[in-house]
DNA sequence: ATTACTAACAGGCGAGTAA
DNA sequence: TTTACTCGCCTGTTAGTAA
């Protein structure tokens, strides 16, 4: 069954349920393999009832039949399950390394910062320490923002991946740099105001992420 | 890159972002082909950056890589294309050629609507026409719900398929027989109520429906 | 147990071509 | 122009084993 995916998902994307006229050059030409074999696949698709097909002298009209259509609802419904989006993070306050705090801080992240995200950041970061699994399938379900790296006469600085993010409420931005330091158990955040103030926030306190 | 979607599904099941501990006999026995298909597929996707492996004498740790989350997020994003949900359907109030108002009334149906939808059906259908795309991509983004057939002593009643569906806001189904005597259409409704007197609906009104 | 090499084999692919 | 058949080739698969 999955060895017709591509073929199956070609024609889904013309139209689920529309009856497609095209011809089997035209289908081999944009999958890159050749007439025949687009061919002989359609004849053992329809024999399969994956599709329904009709082939005349100057072209060929396919529909995807039921058992196509079931076949890519199921695929999809796994891949839903596999990206299930997850819409929150919990993780505890921790010591930043103070790394962070500088790099952030500095014009050529800022404007790209105000444009890209809406807002200047307060120079520094606020970690907080997470379960490396979740704080992946979290930052998956979200928009990442890429940030381009820039140089001064003394030094180049790398590209960052933002992601915009609630904490506590409040407006802000997950940073991973290109070139992680620490791993990924442990996330920076940005936001326009000082956090740790703004929130009441201690050591190992818990906060929640959301979208 | 397609070649490896059964596999890198299959590692995706598992964990998109977890290190599987198994072995090529195991995957080869789940998928259905030989272990030393399974560990040539294995290696190959490793070189093209898909997992990350590590083999040893007692089984074999993978996790997908970069590029095969990528790969899987994209083809995920075409489907969701795809299976775009449509929330709504228009259509025009139209006459109704009067089987269903018999059909649906019958003990034999009703049990069922009760149990399965949650109310008796008014003895009569409300028939829509719609656009037969359209209703097609509705139905199905709405949840199928069986209703078997049942015998008398004189004949059979054929299954139905009914969504659950609001019409103008009133809960109601749609129902399909299995064996639709016109094209689709036409779409019959279903109710607890008799829905001309309470929406006040005449000959070709548009109305709406929704999930 | 494992993984993975080699070698034999089967089946899919595409060039040529008929209809 | 089409679709689709035949047939040779080559790739991917599997059986047998080594490590």
């Amino acid at each position: 069954m999955y060895d017709y995916i591509e073929i199956l998902m070609h024609i889904a994307k013309k139209g689920l349920f529309d009856v497609i006229k095209t011809s089997t050059l035209k289908i081999a030409s944009e999958l890159d393999v050749s007439q025949q074999t687009v061919s002989r696949d359609l004849r053992d698709m329809e024999k399969l009832g994956l599709i329904k097909r009709e082939a005349t002298p100057n072209g060929i009209s396919i529909v995807l039949d039921e058992k196509g259509i079931d076949f890519l609802k199921k695929h999809f419904n796994e891949l839903n399950k596999i990206f299930e989006r997850k819409k929150e993070l919990c993780g505890l306050i921790t010591k930043g390394i103070g790394e962070g705090s500088y790099y952030v801080g500095l014009d050529g992240y800022q404007g790209q910062f105000k444009k890209k995200l809406g807002f200047k950041a307060y120079p520094g970061t606020l970690n907080i320490k997470v379960d490396e699994k979740d704080a992946l399938s979290f930052l998956n379900s979200s928009e990442m923002i890429g940030i381009s790296d820039f140089s001064t006469k003394k030094r180049t600085y790398g590209t960052l991946k933002c992601y915009k993010i609630k904490i506590n409420g409040i407006n802000g931005a997950i940073v991973v740099p290109e070139r992680a330091r620490h791993g990924k158990e442990i996330i920076e955040i940005i936001a326009p105001v000082y956090l740790r103030d703004k929130l009441g926030l201690k050591e190992n306190q818990k906060v929640k992420l959301s979208l």
